[in-house]
Order: structure tokens, then C-alpha cells, then sequence
DNA sequence: GAGTTTTGTATTGTGTACAGTTATGACGAG
DNA sequence: CTCGTCATAACTGTACACAATACAAAACTC
């Protein structure tokens, strides 16, 4: 069985990262059990999962919320993620096989299917940008890496203001994925660590202006 | 109330740092609950949290296992503290007060005395060591990277080879502290993070060359 | 005798009841 | 009308009981 804990975790990251339940919103056990079709325990199971994630914050008296980013939450986010992951780039550019590197260059191409459309699949998109970085995660080949960077790259609102992300940045991102790719290809650590450095920064201040554009006026992200 | 989970959490981690429960050794949440005079439920809490640290490791099939660090496990956790801490240590020093500086020099006076005694006191350098990195976190001012951190400083086996770490380590660990303290009150941002780098780096050659000489045989570490 | 199936035991997952704690609202005094 | 206090309600922590699963050992068959 084992179902009903991660059930319950699944389906209370997806609400968070939807925004079902609002960022500051309080998080009920009983409610969410209720909501999740389970008892309490694995409901627990699952909060604590998401606290070490920082999806879920306590208040000193172990009430469960909502965590809410600021967006100076966010860009520490971002700004760690981009150390990071670009060291992990580096590693997967001194372990890169060509069997892995068929497989990066199959998933780039399907995100440029997906983005090449008349309207672009954001959802196809997202999910293929996930599995790229996914692999070269696991080519980089440390648990301890794996582990560190689960817990930066899911964030609140990231994956609501992709929607809103223009045809030029998403072409951009396609094509830092090719530079990587061509890093790979000659093992060059360096470059490898410089571009996903740039990736992920570039992405931030997307993010930064479509929220900015959001959240004021509803102005055109650069 | 609220103890027992809590109890539970720092019985368990304690007995996994101190060696008294080896690595890989199968942990079973009811012999645990006996062992800590508390349930199975607060045990499961501390496990979850366990688990989340990279204390402890679930099979597939969800039994727990204390995680068993290999040298290279090691290494990479090391790494991935350099690159860390010397940006939490570089962020530090661009929101470097005053206050905190005589704090930090005080903290590092106390580990000069503990390890300048005849026998040097080496819980107490480790307690002071642990202290002069949290303020310096603490400074750095941000929850993710206090949380990431968080995963990175603690590693089993790092506590027991202290011991053996000689008189002159000893004082070069005190001295590289006296040269981060010169690049915050300078705040030197670039430079605290060079030190705080080499530190680390430091810290785990010589967590190496121990290992090496207790696994083999047991000659001195350089 | 070797391999496979079956059975028994140990361990984890889940639900639920109860106790202790915190928050909230009502009521009364100033 | 406001503030403080007290009572009640809601929620979390803990324990325990039961169900489901996995591992191991024994027995049976070929």
C-alpha cells in the first residue's frame, strides 16, 4: 500500500504549486485529510516532506501554512539554484557519455517542437525543460547534488507565470540548452558551468518581470 | 508537549553522529521507540526529518538503514559546502555590523583557549566552531541558504576523527577565522569568500588524511 | 538434491481515540 | 467603547490497535 502518504503529498504539492491553496493560507491536517481522502497520519507524513522542502512553514506553536515568497525569497532561490546547478553542470560535462548526449540533444528537440507551434505548449514545454535538466543531474552523479537541488527548483508561482512567458524567451531557452549541449560535447567544464550559470539567470529575470508586470500594471514583460 | 518528537530526533541523531549506531545498521522505528521510552509516531516524525538530512536512508521497500558515507559521499558533501558557505560567507560580509563582528572575534578568542590548553578541549572547539559559523549564517540572512546549510554541516564520522585532529590544525582553523574576521570588517565580500573557501577545503583534506590513517594503518596525519 | 512454493514472523502503513495546548470569541468591568 | 479575562472550541501531539507488506525459513515437489 504506502499509496495513501504519498497521495496525500502529491496532491497537497500540486495544490501549493497551482495556487489552489493560496501563499499565508492555513493548512488544516483534518481539512487536508479530508481533501486528500485519508486519515490523519499520512497527511503528517506528507507536511513534514513538504516543510523540509520549504513548501510548508510552522509557526512556533507547529500550526501549518502555506509558505509564502517574497520575491527576495525567490531570487535567493535562484541565485543558489544557479550555483548550483551550474557545478552540476560541470560535473555532467566531465562525465558526459554519447549515449546521454543523444538523449539531451532528442529532449531539446521536443522543446522545440513544443515552442515552435502557433501557440506555443507551455505545459509540453515545462515538462521537457524538466526532464533536460533532470538528466543532467543524474549524469553530474551525487545524491547529495540531487538532493540539494530538489528542494530549489519547484517554486510557487514559477510554474503559474511561465503561462505568461514570451515566444522569444522561450527561444532563448532553447538555445542556451544548445550551447550546453555543445559544451557537453567537448567535456569543457568551464562553458558547461558558464552557460547553465546564465541559463538560470536569465530565467530569474523573467520571472522578475512577468511578476513585475503582474503584479503592478499589467504591462508587457521585456 | 511536543518533546517526545523532538527527543526522539535529537536521541536518534545523536546515537547515528556518535557511532553508536553504525553505518548501514537497520534502524527499527519500534526497537527506537523503545530505546528513546517514547511511541512509534514521534519516531516515524524524527525518521521523516532523519531521512530529509541524508542521515538516514529508505530502501525500496521503506525499511530505514542508517546512511553509510562513502569517502567520495564525503568529498561531495565538502564540495558543495565550499561553494555554499563561501557565498553565505560573502553575503555576510556585505551585511557585516559591527555588533556581530565583536560577537564573531569573541567566539573565536574562545576557541583559541580551548585548543591552547596543555590538552586541547576539543567538544569545546567544536561547540565554539559550530557557533562562529551559525552567526556567520545567521548574518547572511536567508532561510533557504540556512536550510541548505543545514544539510551540509552535519556528517557522521566528521565529529569522531575531530579527536584526532592535531594541535597545528587546530591553530590554522583558529587563524583562518581571524583572516574572515579581517575580510568582514574590511567587507571584503570576495575575499571572505576565498577564506571561507580554502577553509572548508582545508578542513576536509585533513578529515581525509585522518580517515585514511585509521582505515589503513595508523600513521600520522600530515 | 535443487528449486519453488508456502507459511510464519517481523516491520511498516494507516486509522482512530484521547490528552494537552493554543486560539478565538463572548462577557463583564472600568 | 475598550480592554482584560475566562471559557469553549479547534487543532496538534502521542499512543495504540489493526491491516498490509516484505523477508526468511521450512517443507514439498520434481
Amino acid at each position: 500500500m504506502q499509496k495513501a502518504s504519498d497521495r496525500a503529498y502529491e496532491s497537497i504539492r500540486a495544490m501549493i504549486l497551482s495556487g489552489e491553496l493560496a501563499a499565508g493560507e492555513r493548512l488544516s491536517e483534518e481539512a487536508l485529510a479530508e481533501s486528500c481522502g485519508v486519515s490523519r497520519t499520512p497527511v503528517r507524513d506528507a507536511l513534514r516532506r513538504l516543510e523540509a522542502e520549504l513548501l510548508v512553514r510552522r509557526n512556533e506553536s507547529q500550526r501549518s501554512f502555506v509558505a509564502d515568497w517574497s520575491l527576495s525569497d525567490v531570487a535567493d532561490a535562484f541565485e543558489l539554484r544557479a550555483m548550483v546547478e551550474s557545478y552540476a553542470a560541470g560535473r555532467a560535462a566531465e562525465r558526459m557519455d554519447d549515449k546521454t548526449l543523444v538523449k539531451l540533444k532528442a529532449c531539446n528537440s521536443a522543446i522545440y517542437d513544443a515552442i515552435s507551434r502557433k501557440v506555443p505548449d507551455i505545459s509540453a514545454f515545462l515538462d521537457h525543460n524538466r526532464e533536460f535538466h533532470a538528466i543532467i543531474l543524474a549524469v553530474a552523479d551525487s545524491r547529495r547534488l540531487t538532493a540539494l537541488l530538489g528542494t530549489l527548483i519547484e517554486q510557487p508561482l514559477v510554474r503559474r507565470t511561465a503561462q505568461h512567458y514570451g515566444a522569444e524567451a522561450l527561444h532563448r531557452s532553447y538555445s542556451e540548452h544548445e550551447d550546453l549541449l555543445a559544451a557537453f560535447a567537448r567535456r569543457d567544464r568551464p562553458w558547461a558551468e558558464s552557460v547553465m550559470a546564465g541559463h538560470i539567470r536569465r530565467a530569474f529575470h523573467a520571472y522578475a518581470d512577468a511578476h513585475r508586470g503582474m503584479s503592478s500594471v499589467d504591462r508587457k514583460a521585456a
